[in-house]
Parts: C-alpha cells; structure tokens; sequence
DNA sequence: TACTACCTTAGAACAATTCTATTATAATAT
DNA sequence: ATATTATAATAGAATTGTTCTAAGGTAGTA
C-alpha cells in the first residue's frame, strides 16, 4: 500500500481512492483478471465504482507501461501486473491462464525476409493445453 | 473452384452460393481478413448476403477445422484458410498481419512445473513489429 | 418432383468497450 | 487552511464485434 503511493505520487497520476483500490486489486495478482473481474472484485467495497473507471484506470496503466494487455483469450482481454515479458498458457476447458517464466528470445530466429520487412519489437508465446483440473 | 466444389461435396456440408463465395474468398487469401472484411469484399457481387451468414460460415469452416482463428489483434478476430501450424507478426501501426512458417517447437521446451499442470496441445507465436511500409 | 434437413436472411439482442456530459476531487498554489 | 484548476469519477448512452431468433428459402436426396 506505502509502496503503491510512493509509486504513483508527484508522476501526474491523481490518487484516488478508486485508482488505489484498483492498483491494490492488481498488485502481485497473477490471475490475469479481465476488465469485469476486477469491477466485480472491488463493486462490494466501493459500490459507486463506475466500469468506466476500471477501463479508464487500466488504460492510464497501460499507456504508462504499468499493466500489460493479454490477448490469448479471445473473447475478452485480460491484463497482467506483471510487465517483465513472459508467455502463457490457456486452459482450453476452463480458460484459466498461467505464467510461463521462459525467454525463449534466442531461440527463435526470424526468417531473413521477415527481419527485413519487419523491425520486430517482441514476441510473445501462446502455449494451448488442459489443466489437471479439468482432465480430473 | 472445381476444387473446393469438390473439397465440400458429400460431406454434410451443403455448397450454397454464399459459402462457396466465401470459400473463394477465402481460398488463398493470406491477408488474414476479419468477418467484416470478408462481408465488405463480397456484398458488391452478393447484395444480399449477411453478416449472419458470414459469420455462421466461418463458425462451420472454423468447427470443421478448415480455418483457423488469429488472435494476434485484440481489437479483431481474423482469419487464415491456412491450417499449417505457423506464427504472426502483426506492424503495430497499420495492424497488417503476416504469416511465419518456422517450427520452434523442438526449441521452446517449457519448465516442468507446466508440463505437469498442463498437458500442452500446442503453441503460437505473435511478432510485434512494424512493417517497412509503416517506417517510411 | 417432392421432401426435409439445413441454410440464409434481417433485425433484434448481447457483451465488451468507449464516449459524453456532468459533477467531484486530488494536487497545487495561495 | 483555502481557493484554484486540471484531472478523474460517474451514469448512462453509444459503438463495435458477434450471436441469436424466427421466418422463409434451397441444396441434396430419395
């Protein structure tokens, strides 16, 4: 909590007690929320919270290069407080998404006509399985 | 087109002028379109073709396995008649999509702790990068 | 040629996200 | 402390991408 406002305090990002409840809610959380979880995650606490809030706070956190966009599901964004680059793996039964520590950057070499038609910038792996769980 | 007339017949999958519209469309396309680009690029030869029946159409081919789903543009679903297993790079300013076929496979071993939660079915690599027509 | 299961259609419905206009408030300067 | 101001929060409308619904149409087959 000390951390978070010292993280944010005097960088032209206002602290408001929404911003901090929702930066709280992200904080070390690797379970990839989407837009909605976290609304409905903090609705009981703050319950004149605005969706709108939650999506205007997630792109100020975005564009400030805080949270990251996760893609690999694709019927909803989910987003990620952690933003050192990793992969993920999606459970194709329950959707539930995990980290994948790996950097596997060096390993794969770009074919030469797309190094020279692409300036790349990153990659990012979208591995497909089933969880224990859900094979039971 | 005689081919894809045969690719489909007699196989529970009934050839209207629509899918097969469709089917050209999207038979060697690697501009990997969206539903609604398929929609635009054919309501001039078929005024009266719907989104619905775009989207039903691609729902079947996808079901079928003989499309597959892209997901590197979190705004967009786009599609790619090729099936190959291959990755993407997306130029993040113009959105263009293009295809890489390289197998990594054999090079991106994951960590043991996932191979144990997941079984892994398979993987897909979105590039991100901007394309030489984007950078001037 | 007639049948029937499947398909097409327009439009409504829906879900995720963004926009708009208004009110509120954090940070800052006084 | 207080006033100021730029920024944020809010509800709800709007937008976008996609799916559903109910009615009529048609490809494949018998």
């Amino acid at each position: 909590m000390e951390k978070i406002i010292h993280r944010y305090k005097g960088k032209g990002f206002k602290l408001t007690p929404q911003r901090l409840a929702i930066l709280k809610f992200l904080e070390g959380n690797n379970e990839h929320p989407t837009a909605d979880e976290i609304y409905t995650g903090l609705k009981n606490d703050y319950p004149t919270l605005s969706v709108a809030t939650v999506y205007n706070t997630i792109e100020t956190l975005r564009d400030r290069g805080e949270i990251a966009e996760v893609t690999i599901d694709p019927e909803r964004k989910h987003f990620d407080p952690n933003t050192t680059p990793h992969h993920h793996i999606i459970c194709m039964e329950c959707k539930r998404i995990a980290d994948i520590f790996e950097d596997y950057t060096s390993e794969i070499a770009l074919p030469q006509e797309v190094v020279e038609e692409f300036s790349v910038a990153g990659n990012h792996i979208d591995f497909y399985g089933v969880c224990r769980e859900c094979r039971g």
